[in-house]
RNA sequence: GCCGAAGUGGCGGAAUGGUAGACGCGUUCGACUCAAAAUCGAAUGUCGCAAGACGUGAGGGUUCAAGUCCCUCCUUCGGCACCA
């Protein structure tokens, strides 16, 4: 073939599969496997960019792949049609939302069209479209009707200036993307859906599923699960004493509860923090009662507090709060009153908005206690356990405990202290010993120091408290628990006495400054020594060993949890972090949510058969300036009947949150033009689930959780039939510009992909983006305009490879043929695309060695090709003299016993060097390998005078020989 | 701060514990050409004339053999973050 016109072949062999209608996917196919390959859904924004490419024709790969593997794979593609933008267009720009959707997608249909991709079209699914939607409506109400639907009063994002609820996206940083005003949170009624209600399944079921864990530790890391108990505190009201009849501010028991995960820490609550939001509080300080010394001044900090934007609370993160004076709460672990207080540091959403606050043992109430005089009362002695040798904790063995000290002992001229270098077991430590009967940690350090190196006055100067040191006691072959008093001592002259021999023969003493020993000490237990020495340890918030905590003093943090909570009858429960979904958006381009409000059976979803609740024509794009949507100005439309009791209603003005589109599309996609059903049981059976989800990492946290979900909740109404809607989910990494950043139109680094394609054809750019770096991690790739040049010419080569008859390959070339064979077929398989195509290459340039490539060799090499580049593919096998398709054709076989060559090179090395290389017949003995070896030219000269002590020969791989 | 991923030539990146740098780009030299482009051939980790030595973020360890396994540390990127 002479030439390489893409266009021309590019634009044949698209015709003709659209002719022959070859992606068309059936439901099932008598004996083939189905595969459902699922790439997320472009929003139809009006243009692809070189991420479209990337995200559906690389795919594209793998899923031609799998049909030459024999699979009936449905890849579909579809649209997420509803959203932002298009409102923005048409108000920026007086345009339809309608009519631009849809014109984009008419244009991005053609654009996605020049990739060559085998989508089944006639599974297309357009979420904005009524027969989508009835739906999406449909099985709103369905959830709805489970109860996991409810309307409350929710904040969203408001501008001031605009008068408007602002999405998410529409905040940059803080301020109106629009007019720059900061935005304001506001309460207002909202739809929300219990996703919180499966928040341990959606952690729990993650476990059986095939995802990275990067995936799946992100999910987990959203959904935030914290495992702790809630305490009740009771209260005293000091300022109205009348009001301890055991009543609160609302007649409800008077005591508040809080969520901790360190019930350990009770007995060092030295205070309780309520946030200002919470109910207490605002009943409290409310006009109805009068039980606080300082109402006025508690007012005044909640509405400081709510006025705070959430700018401010990020940049201005110094603690500030207020005392709740006139009343106290009581610790239930040491009956201590303790005071209350009101600060924003506490949040009202999490938990039950109160906290126990235990300033020694965490950094958050820790500068809070310092900047209001709180008193911080040590419970936690800290705890090292030692998991490396020596001295690694034998698993299941008792401990025994022993009173000791950790002496730190300062030089009497220098800036320098004692350290002993152990001799067994190469330790590093400070003077360590047992205190006796009868001694105090300073007698006990004295006594050693005077024994263990000979100085008589050391003089103690300070006690730094215990630490604690689990460890294997090597000589005494136990686990030793050992409770460190760490004190510090000061020598104040070199007098010295002998020091006994064996002493001696266990360590040396040094004198080393503190940046030395932080590099020479061992075992935690010293190095805590050490900083807190120099003040650098910070507070200890790890578990650890309870002090100063009654009956419980000495217990370790995790059984004393449970004592504790036991004991001041709490009651072990969870928290997360993540909140119910707010689905209702006050804006026009979006799924009307199906619900009515009629006057007096308040909210009621529509009828089936009133289903779908259709979105109006409208004029007037803008939202009103109470926040409501641009809908509720369609009073036609608004003003309604009951479905319920047929009186007068009004429908609901909000839309869905277009997440709620895309948390069900991939069910559509099996069954796209049923009337009757979402999609038909039969039909979700044969594809679901998805086995293999392709889509960007943007998404992990949001749209991946929401329709798993949405799929959970369809699963128990037995609308689904599993459990889970995707078997193995990927995130594809991101195509950067050139430079390296970020593509973007100010930076004018974007590349224009039909551009590229007009250059230099549909077939160069998939494989140019295959080959940029393995496709299923998370990484960044810069477009290098060199690499699509390199595929290109690659391409020209293979056109232009001389075919010859059906001559025998020789057997090194068979051997990287079958090689090829394998490579490919195990790393498409795996999405490393990129080092498929390296071996592509490599094919290539070993048929490049031939005069002539045998046809049948040809043949295999363009069945290779066809996924990467299937234009040229199908035109190169056209005319190798096939009728049909080259992507109906099945993938080649390799032949393992073809896999390795007749002779295979074998490094080989001496001492683990490499010094040589051999080459070695396919399946010759060791000893005839190792003879090859050593009258190898290069290999004897290294031999020459040695002696050989040991050989070591892996077939195929290599020789390694160790001499003296 | 917490969780996760990753550090390999000038660049993108390869390497079941087995000759580090496959494949591609770039660069240099050569062929073809009046010339250039394109194409083809050769070379291309660093130092060194060479023999050789040194090389996968740093430092230790295991091994006949470590980019790969173990320990400590550093850096970069991504996510979460006053979540008790």
């Amino acid at each position: 073939m002479e030439g390489y016109d893409h266009t021309e072949i590019e634009k044949k062999w698209q015709a003709r599969w659209k002719d022959a209608d070859l992606y068309k996917t059936p439901d099932a196919v008598e004996g083939k496997e189905n595969y459902y390959f699922l790439t997320e859904f472009p929003y139809p924004s009006g243009n692809l960019h070189v991420g479209h490419w990337y995200a559906f024709s690389v795919p594209d790969i793998f899923a031609r792949y799998m049909r030459m593997r024999g699979y009936n794979v449905m890849y579909p593609i579809g649209f997420d049609a509803f959203g932002l933008p298009a409102e923005n267009a048409a108000i920026q720009r007086g345009l339809n939302p309608r009519d631009w959707t849809f014109s984009n997608m008419e244009y991005m249909r053609n654009q996605l069209l020049s990739m060559g991709a085998s989508f089944d079209w006639s599974r297309e699914v357009i979420t904005c479209t009524p027969e989508y939607y009835k739906w999406t409506q449909w099985l709103f109400i369905q959830l709805y009707n489970k109860g996991l639907v409810y309307r409350r009063e929710t904040s969203a994002n408001w501008c001031p200036k605009d008068k408007t609820v602002l999405a998410n996206e529409q905040v940059v940083n803080g301020h109106c993307e629009r007019c720059g005003s900061p935005v304001e949170k506001r309460m207002m009624p909202q739809w929300n859906i219990k996703i919180t209600d499966y928040a341990d399944r959606l952690i729990d079921d993650l476990a059986g599923l095939d995802w990275p864990k990067q995936i799946k530790d992100a999910q987990i890391n959203w959904i935030g699960r914290s495992e702790g108990a809630e305490i009740n505190f009771a209260l005293t009201f000091t300022y109205k004493p009348e009001a301890n009849d055991n009543r609160g501010p609302n007649g409800e028991k008077a005591q508040l509860s809080v969520f901790t995960t360190r019930p350990d820490t009770l007995f060092g609550a030295t205070y309780l923090v309520l946030a200002p939001e919470h109910l207490w509080v605002t009943l409290a300080t409310d006009d109805n009662h009068d039980v606080l010394e300082n109402k006025d001044e508690v007012r005044a900090y909640i509405a400081a507090a709510s006025k705070k934007s959430e700018l401010e609370r990020k940049e201005n993160k110094e603690k500030t709060g207020v005392e709740v004076k006139g009343v106290v709460a009581i610790n239930p672990a040491n009956g201590q009153e303790i005071p209350i207080y009101v600060a924003d540091y506490v949040l009202g959403g999490y938990g039950t908005g109160a906290i126990m606050a235990v300033p020694a043992h965490d950094e958050r109430d820790f500068e809070f206690a310092t900047k209001f005089n709180l008193p911080i009362v040590q419970v936690i002695e800290p705890t090292y356990y030692q998991t490396t040798e020596p001295g690694k904790i034998k698993e299941g063995e008792p401990f025994d405990h022993r009173e000791a000290i950790i002496a730190i002992v300062k030089h009497w001229s220098e800036d320098k202290y004692m350290a002993l270098k152990w001799k067994k077991v190469a330790w590093g430590t400070f003077i360590t010993g047992g205190i006796e009967e009868g001694q105090t940690p300073e007698q006990a350090a004295q006594m050693e120091i005077e024994q263990e190196t000979g100085y008589l006055h050391a003089r103690p100067v300070k006690n730094f408290g215990v630490v604690h040191g689990k460890f294997y006691h090597v000589p005494k072959k136990t686990n030793r628990n050992a409770h460190a008093h760490v004190v510090y001592l000061e020598l104040e002259d070199d007098e010295q006495k002998p020091v006994a021999d064996e002493e001696k023969d266990m360590h040396e003493l040094l004198w080393l400054t503190a940046d030395e020993l932080q590099k020479f000490l061992t075992p935690d237990t010293h190095i805590y020594g050490l900083k807190m020495l120099l003040g650098t340890a910070g507070i200890y918030t790890d578990a650890g060993t309870l002090a100063n905590s009654g009956q419980f003093t000495r217990l370790e943090s995790e059984e004393a949890q449970a004592k504790i909570v036991e004991f001041v009858g709490g009651k072990i429960t969870k928290q997360y972090q993540l909140r119910d979904w707010g689905v209702s958006r006050q804006r026009y381009w979006g799924v009307p949510i199906p619900m009515v409000h009629c006057e007096n059976c308040e909210y009621v979803p529509v009828g089936d058969e009133q289903l779908p609740v259709v979105l109006p024509e409208i004029s007037d794009y803008l939202p009103t300036g109470d926040g409501k949507s641009p809908l509720a100005k369609a009073t036609d439309w608004v003003n309604t009947t009951c479905p319920k009791c047929g009186g007068p209603a009004v429908r609901e003005t909000d839309t869905l949150d277009t997440f709620v589109d895309s948390s069900w599309y991939f069910l559509r996609y099996a069954d796209p033009k049923n009337t009757a059903e979402f999609a038909s049981k039969e039909k979700l059976e044969n594809w679901l689930p998805v086995d293999l989800y392709s889509g960007g990492s943007e998404h992990t946290t949001m749209h991946v959780l929401y329709s798993r979900f949405w799929h959970k909740a369809m699963f128990d109404m037995g609308l689904v039939n599993t459990p889970e809607p995707y078997l193995k989910r990927m995130n594809r990494g991101l195509i950067m510009g050139p430079d390296g950043q970020k593509m973007s139109k100010s930076k004018g680094n974007v590349i224009d992909p039909d551009e590229i394609v007009r250059q230099l054809g549909a077939d160069t750019v998939r494989m140019y983006l295959a080959f940029i770096g393995p496709y299923n991690e998370v990484g960044a790739y810069p477009w290098n305009p060199g690499g699509t040049v390199g595929v290109r010419r690659f391409l020209e080569r293979v056109i232009k490879l001389k075919v010859g008859g059906n001559e025998p390959l020789d057997s090194k070339t068979d051997a990287v043929l079958h090689q090829t064979i394998k490579k490919v077929g195990d790393d498409i398989g795996t999405l490393k695309l990129n080092t498929c195509v390296a071996a592509l290459m490599t094919l290539l340039n070993t048929f490049e060695k031939l005069d002539t490539v045998p046809h049948d060799a040809y043949s295999t090499f363009v069945q290779l090709l066809a996924p990467f580049a299937p234009h040229l593919s199908d035109e190169l096998w056209e005319k190798l003299g096939n009728d049909s398709s080259v992507h109906l054709v099945a993938w080649p076989q390799f032949d393992p016993a073809k896999l390795v060559a007749d002779t295979v090179i074998v490094g080989v090395q001496i001492n683990g060097k490499a010094r040589g290389t051999v080459e070695l017949a396919a399946g010759v003995t060791q000893e005839e390998a190792l003879a090859a070896a050593r009258s190898n030219e290069n290999v004897a000269k290294w031999l020459e005078g040695k002696v050989e002590k040991r050989a070591v020969y892996v077939p195929g791989r290599i020789i390694n020989i160790v001499v003296d």
